[in-house]
DNA sequence: TCTGCGATAATA
DNA sequence: ATTATCGCAGAC
């Protein structure tokens, strides 16, 4: 299981996006919680030239991780209670970022079941960028935080265990979007 | 399975 | 006012 080379990342978003297709996001909590998932559905998030980016209007306090680089993860709080991570992509300066929607949890079921109460079915325990941050344990203490590094004994991973992506991913428009709706920048591994 | 709606607070 | 969402209730 290898680490993802950063070069992969360092691209637009929306050619990066289908690429982490299959890959694994690992999060180490510390004590001996690891949880991790297989990636199933990401959308591609753009700079300036994107309506529907949070980076479309420039720099902000919130978006200020999506202006470093690449490789970066990008946590925002929304709708007054929901985390949602992304992974940043681009060269320093180049606000592009991917959203991670959805994730088939691998190691720590029983501690991602424990963390997601509210999911009666397993197939609903990360199956949305904000069911993927409260099952892997992903808040405000990932923002901000380079892919691999240690923060306080935790830490965030993204890793290649050989799994290709998909040859002919599912497109199709982003949710939860109100303009740019016929971007297809929504990526899903076929089921 | 699907559709509609309320929760809840940071952001601009 | 809006929001890169979620889970519940009710209809079928």
């Amino acid at each position: 299981m290898r680490r993802v080379p950063a070069k992969l990342l360092l691209d637009h978003s929306s050619v990066v996006a289908p690429a982490l297709l299959g890959k694994v996001l690992r999060v180490d909590l510390g004590e001996g919680d690891v949880r991790s998932g297989r990636i199933t559905e990401v959308e591609a998030y753009g700079g300036l030239d994107d309506p529907a980016s949070h980076s479309a209007r420039g720099e902000t306090p919130r978006n200020r991780p999506m202006f470093g680089a690449a490789g970066t993860v990008y946590v925002y709080f929304t709708y007054g209670m929901h985390w949602c991570a992304n992974i940043v992509t681009g060269a320093v300066g180049d606000p592009q970022a991917v959203l991670l929607r959805a994730v088939e949890p691998i190691e720590g079921l029983d501690a991602i079941r424990a963390a997601r109460p509210r999911a009666r079915r397993d197939r609903d325990l990360a199956n949305g960028p904000a069911k993927l941050c409260e099952a892997l344990g992903i808040g405000q203490w990932a923002n901000g935080v380079a892919l691999g590094a240690d923060v306080g004994g935790r830490s965030i991973r993204l890793l290649d265990d050989g799994t290709s992506p998909p040859a002919v991913p599912l497109v199709g428009p982003r949710v939860g979007i109100s303009v740019a709706q016929e971007i297809p920048w929504r990526f899903r591994v076929p089921s």
